[in-house]
DNA sequence: CATGTGACTAAGCGCTTGCTTAGCATGTTG
DNA sequence: CAACATGCTAAGCAAGCGCTTAGTCACATG
């Protein structure tokens, strides 16, 4: 089961929620949200959508979340999550920080462009979420920044990397990697590991190490 | 009134929409739109809304336009044109193809800082248009990318870029832009102007170019 | 085999939505 | 000064929204 969800990847792997803490039912809810929340928005997307999709009636989502905004909040949190572990699995596998960057750069692109659909939302419904889920999310985003930019410090600090602002150019990384999941689709001719290689040699590049 | 305009930065300025073609009314209408969609989204925010902000009933709204959509319509089809005014006169400019990519990533980012809530509602409200809207800011949007794509092939033919791949670079060029309206902010540190210059090195750095 | 229990549905409640209708001042025109 | 156009408001309509209620059914437990 486990493996054939590594092999088959599948929205739901960028939510990283282990298969046996829900329902078969709570889950065919939470995939039917995350794929009617990423095209057409929150907002646009009833209880009734997700439950139809789901195969239920549409108090039969009541059962398993609190409300509409639950739904949303599992996945951004859990999303969120996935990414941080992602980016500070990066950093933690050691290298100097040329190679720290690329792991990074590469792994979140790919990331990004697989899970293009869970990607829309965490990116972009975090206005969405009630405060305090908000308040934790921002908690993540910042720490994902934070990986990010102590990689370029570090890379600054060798004379690897040259750059016009630290924080800037963490910014346009951790930018150029999320916005992948507002424009990539499945139909794509590259596959999200080439472009997570092309991605890793342009983030080099723009951060002035010598690729 | 049009040069203080000029002079004092305003999201109309934004939309390319001569002065004289509106009434007081539906200007008031159409910034009130800009603000709502970008702050909320499209789909959260209501007739109300907008017609409250602009200081008149829900129902004067229909005097001036047709429908909510019509409003968002209109905010993309001249936001988006001119976004493709700015790329294509920053190719016309002249110049070698380092000079022309360094004016477009400069003014491309500057815009998209200085207009956030109007670029967040052009690249992100895209599949709340009508169709046939759509089909039309599909195409202004085409012709973005291929005129920063022209750019990338010139400077490659030169020698003075090298890219893994164009289409991938040209794709990363005009997303690191684009993304600037989803982060940036009133209260960011930097001027936009600021920002356009630093993404404007780091662009050409990413194309390989000598910086 | 009565009594629960958990997953579900049919029906619908109260409210908000985009938009319409009817009417009212103001100003312009023959 | 009658006739009309313009720009607006008060009131409200049909449809759709998130969510609740009441009840059904399959199955487990004493």
């Amino acid at each position: 089961m486990t493996d054939q969800a590594a092999a088959d990847p599948h929205p739901w792997d960028h939510l990283e929620v282990p298969a046996g803490e829900r329902t078969e039912a709570a889950r065919r809810l939470l995939l039917a949200a995350v794929d009617s929340f990423a095209r057409r928005g929150y907002h646009a997307t009833t209880t009734r959508d997700i439950a139809t999709a789901a195969g239920m009636s549409p108090a039969a989502l009541y059962i398993h979340y609190s409300s509409k905004a639950a739904l949303l909040s599992e996945i951004s949190r859990t999303g969120h999550q996935a990414t941080l572990d992602l980016v500070e699995r990066a950093e933690a596998a050691g290298g100097d920080p040329v190679e720290q960057m690329r792991r990074l750069a590469e792994e979140f692109t790919t990331w990004h462009a697989r899970g293009h659909t869970v990607g829309r939302i965490v990116n972009h419904e975090l206005h969405a979420l009630p405060e305090e889920d908000f308040a934790a999310v921002a908690e993540l985003r910042r720490r994902i920044e934070d990986t990010v930019r102590r990689i370029i410090e570090a890379g600054v600090a060798t004379g690897a990397f040259t750059v016009p602002d630290v924080r800037t150019a963490a910014r346009a990384v951790t930018s150029l990697g999320i916005d992948v999941s507002r424009w990539y689709s499945e139909r794509s001719t590259e596959t999200p590991e080439e472009l997570g290689r092309r991605y890793g040699i342009l983030v080099l590049r723009m951060l002035g190490a010598a690729v």
